[in-house]
DNA sequence: AAGCCTGTGGAAAGCGCTTTCCCATGCGGT
DNA sequence: ACCGCATGGGAAAGCGCTTTCCACAGGCTT
């Protein structure tokens, strides 16, 4: 005897409006739907059926089934982007860039943060990779955590194999294509530059030490000082989170430890929004009895006061750049490494040290 | 005579790591490989089989496949964010808000970007609807424009038929919960502040006047004044665009034709920071010659110098309680309405009028 | 000792779509 | 006039997963 089954698969089965629903009022098959609503798949079809299931689907108000297309096709249309914080300027005008050409390749966006956990940063990844996203950019920068690299790369590597691309924002230590923001050269010419003006006792409001971004941009700081016979002290570099009231802190600590610096070097703008903030309640101006500098050159920054000279970096063309590399191009395939310059901007913050 | 199809499905069948292969390697059927792996569905499964399960899954580097998940699920594990610019600060805390809920409950989030276009918004609507979200959060201001209601009305219907929620920050006119912020009575508490500084001659330096957010707010001033015997004038409005240049430029403008104003309230902070700007360049001081009031209390406004006195809005928390709304609530269902009200946070941008 | 739950495992029917193959046309070439 | 041969349309086999229904053990009641 046989029972009817009722419904194995899940699903409400409410009325629903399916492409088969489509083709059914049309009159046509469900083959021929399918390639009128949806990319014909490289064939024709005549124009009266064409415009007949144009019709149907309108009046019977048909949206076509994302995942279930997904499901056929293997590869959505989703791209995913992960960043440290949403609320984080930096990261919002690259997210802006990227969007511009998700947009453009009629892509949607899942965007995901971390909040710097490399954890975090992993498990995201793997689920974008769950989700089938076509390719995902990696805004924030790498971990200095050493388990990280190896672990990052595993998913890379499964992810690609599974037809995903992957673009970073920094280079990470794997094997994928990158923008590389000139975090190293910039820093370096922002602490030459206060070395023109005199400047001898320079202290750095630094990032967490575990972003790459960070080893970077301190790395510049370093280099360029020793390359003018002079050494960034350990004293002088005081830790802060890259936010602005961590720069604020920061800086009231380094003034207590160390009253005689002249320049301060923020490693991003907000901390240095933070540093202009500690100075002020300090009664130290700027510049006359220290100089600041931030970087990023967020949109605020020249709103600061004095307004801030800071190290530029084109934050929406790198999301756009990053984005772009996956998405244009073929996977045939060896990582490419786009450098995207920075430049010093100089505003009202600096000014010659005090003798 | 039977001959042997290849594979009418598309996708590449490149050795995946699928649930089957999961199951097979663990030598349990695919039923119970599902029951393991992804939710239970109510059902236990005795700890060896679990274990082994988990094992072959570790092996293979099995990855689900969300959309095949979805499909059968007739739900996605995604959520919709519609804002009009992610780069806009008053959008990325809406959107860091709405992320954290999304976290919580494991959820991904799809962002799409609008530029006030209600094309964009209806277009982006429609396609979340596609990937069949879960819920959409709406959190740019709706618009004036009339038809526009009617057709996001129709779309809002639509996919809850289809199991979807929508949430709404501000009220657009259609029947969806919402989360209210306080436009009207945090505009009306700016102007009657400046009122009670003696201020007679007030400006507005207004947003786009197709957006929900602006008319709210302008009616709140105009209300306050005329509350107080005075009235706005339209020549004392000046429409820009919500960006800092655009504040800047509709200022420089303002001055020019209503040099007597002492007072300019500007409905956003991004746009007061332009007006700022203007000031500055015009030699007018502030706000010993004119005051300035803006709207959102972003994270920068009290960098801004003077320090900005503006109307603030908690965003996160809008984010926060907008998606909380529809996603930890039974749809049972009647819309609700949260209001959250804005605040004065004063500081020194403001001041008694010259006489 | 017979009857019954209760607890676990498996088979299989879809979810809605894409795409391959095949078939019926209508057409021009020789 | 006959034979291809494009051309456009349809049938149907999956894509990878969830979930229903059934089967079968054991451990309990009565």
């Amino acid at each position: 005897m046989v029972k009817a089954r009722s419904r194995p698969g899940a699903a409400a089965t409410t009325g629903a409006v399916t492409l088969s629903s489509v083709a059914e009022r049309a009159g046509v098959s469900l083959a021929t739907a399918s390639r009128v609503l949806h990319g014909s798949g490289g064939r024709a079809v005549g124009d009266a059926l064409r415009a007949r299931v144009f019709a149907a689907a309108q009046q019977l108000g048909y949206v076509s089934n994302g995942p279930a297309q997904a499901l056929a096709r293997a590869s959505s249309s989703v791209v995913g982007l992960v960043v440290h914080d949403v609320a984080d300027p930096y990261f919002s005008a690259i997210a802006a860039g990227a969007m511009r050409v998700a947009r453009a390749h009629d892509l949607m966006v899942m965007v995901a943060a971390t909040f710097r956990d490399p954890e975090l940063e992993l498990e995201y990844l793997a689920r974008l990779r769950a989700q089938r996203a076509r390719a995902v950019l990696l805004a924030g920068s790498g971990f200095t955590d050493p388990g990280y690299t190896s672990r990052l790369a595993a998913q890379i590597e499964g992810f690609e194999r599974q037809g995903g691309r992957v673009a970073l924002v920094g280079q990470h230590g794997v094997p994928a294509d990158a923008v590389l923001p000139g975090h190293r050269e910039g820093a370096a010419e922002a602490a030459r530059y206060l070395w023109e003006l005199g400047h001898r006792r320079i202290a750095v409001v630094c990032g967490p030490r575990a972003l790459e971004t960070v080893a970077h941009r301190l790395d510049g700081i370093r280099e360029a000082l020793r390359g003018l016979g002079a050494d960034l002290a350990e004293r002088d570099v005081v830790e802060a989170d890259f936010t602005r009231s961590g720069g604020r802190t920061a800086t009231l600590e380094l003034l207590r430890r160390n009253p005689g610096v002249t320049a301060i070097l923020a490693l991003n703008d907000l901390m240095a929004a933070g540093a202009l903030a500690a100075l002020r309640e300090e009664r130290r101006a700027v510049p006359a009895e220290v100089s600041v500098i931030g970087f990023d050159d967020l949109p605020q920054a020249a709103d600061l006061h004095p307004a801030l000279t800071t190290v530029r970096l084109p934050l929406e063309e790198i999301g756009e750049r990053a984005l772009r590399l996956i998405l244009e191009e073929e996977p045939g395939y060896a990582p490419r490494a786009v450098p995207v310059p920075a430049t010093l901007v100089m505003r009202a913050s600096t000014g010659p040290a005090p003798r």
